[in-house]
DNA sequence: AGGGCGATTTGACCTAAGTCAATGTTAATT
DNA sequence: AATTAACATTGACTTAGGTCAAATCGCCCT
């Protein structure tokens, strides 16, 4: 698959006229990178950003003690290391694959030149943006308002999607990346999980499938209304 | 001073020709807010976004146990509300005065037209929004990875400005509120202080003066790499 | 000066969640 | 099937920081 057919569908550039398209795809530089390599660090400078083609990649930051915050995960379609293009300031956190991926990357004097000439295709990129902040507001008001069962509980409830009652699904990342989301350590995660099997909120093989049996106590508890006893 | 003078100064639409701003203009709509009124509410639909004139504001989110975490402080030239008006998703969260305030409330169905007849609008717009994001990556990091006395540490720092090892400055907020900007509640920020002070890593009259005596030390607080006993 | 009110501090206490260490489990490889 | 390594769970313990309640301080008013 050629690399103008990659940005035809990606988020960022999807509906754009075809000599847009073209000209995005002059610059653009398809890498590769396998499972657990790193894509940027933090403090290092921006050179441009990326845009996943297919694999799955995760963005996150370390505290001196080597506990790790995950920020984002983004697949297919989805761009990331988009702000500091913009700021100029280094990369703010670490990009690594998690699994086999593909990226293009778009250098950043060569974008910002391509949309200082057709300010339209920063149109697009406003949304992304400020969906970001939207979710960064979230993953904020988590982790300050919120006890770590509520921000689980918040996460089953997004992931069972907003259907009936008996939703199940099976997680897309492991126990310890999922601590590391929710902004804790993988102990106090499984024994959060084992006390909500225990309350009848969910259940569980003890491996990545969750079925939500009760769908009210885990609002509930989202919103803080409840405690895990 | 007329609208079209301050739409000049602001961060977001300084450096705009006079057409530019002329169009801005005459969508935009003067309001007055009151110390501790509110201006929006989280969840409420978004009608548009603001540009401060005079005065203060903040952003904040609110536990249903009524802790509040504070996201930013906006000032003169700053804009605010901007993310809802690119997404369509309601506030996500609550912004009130915190002094007397004037602000510059830019209708969202016009203002989201104007930008799209003139893209070139667009790319302040994308800059504040990186560097927005680049904030709310620091706050994420601070919430979850450093303890308070750490965080505490970085505000002063920031605070102090890069100078020398001996600048002093004056909080510009209560400690009430800086407690709620740091993701705690006042008296363990009160704690803290004492200890700093104790420690001979600040000198402070009680009030909002504070003196930085070791920068040193407080920088390896914020890093983590020193306890607070 | 004295009253009053909010903001701040201090103390005693409690609890969520982290640390450390041991034990199970699962999956991958030979 | 046996071996290993990564992942996950469990238990005992510690601790940062929150809660609640009681001073105390600072400041604005008469």
């Amino acid at each position: 698959m050629e690399i103008i057919e990659h940005l035809a569908v990606s988020q960022l550039f999807k509906g754009l006229p075809n000599v847009h398209l073209e000209g995005l795809a002059s610059i653009s530089i398809k890498k590769s990178y396998q499972k657990d390599e790193s894509i940027f660090f933090e403090g290092r400078e921006s050179t441009g950003f990326f845009i996943v083609i297919s694999g799955r990649i995760k963005i996150y930051k370390i505290s001196p003690e080597g506990k790790e915050q995950i920020l984002h995960f983004f697949g297919p379609g989805e761009p990331f290391g988009e702000a500091p293009a913009f700021t100029g300031d280094p990369f703010p956190a670490y990009a690594e694959a998690i699994e086999d991926t593909d990226v293009i990357f778009l250098p950043k004097n060569e974008f910002v030149s391509l949309i200082k000439k057709d300010p339209s295709l920063a149109l697009n990129m406003l949304v992304i943006l400020s969906h970001r902040l939207q979710k960064f507001t979230n993953i904020i008001e988590n982790l300050s308002l919120k006890e770590v069962p509520g921000r689980l509980a918040a996460y089953i409830i997004y992931s069972g999607g907003n259907e009936n009652d008996a939703s199940e699904f099976s997680l897309d990342i492991s126990k310890g990346q999922l601590a590391s989301l929710l902004g804790t350590i993988p102990e106090t995660l499984s024994r959060i999980l084992t006390k909500m099997v225990k309350q009848g909120l969910i259940d569980s093989d003890g491996r990545r499938f969750i079925k939500i049996l009760d769908r009210k106590g885990l609002e509930e508890l989202a919103e803080g209304k409840r405690r895990l006893g």
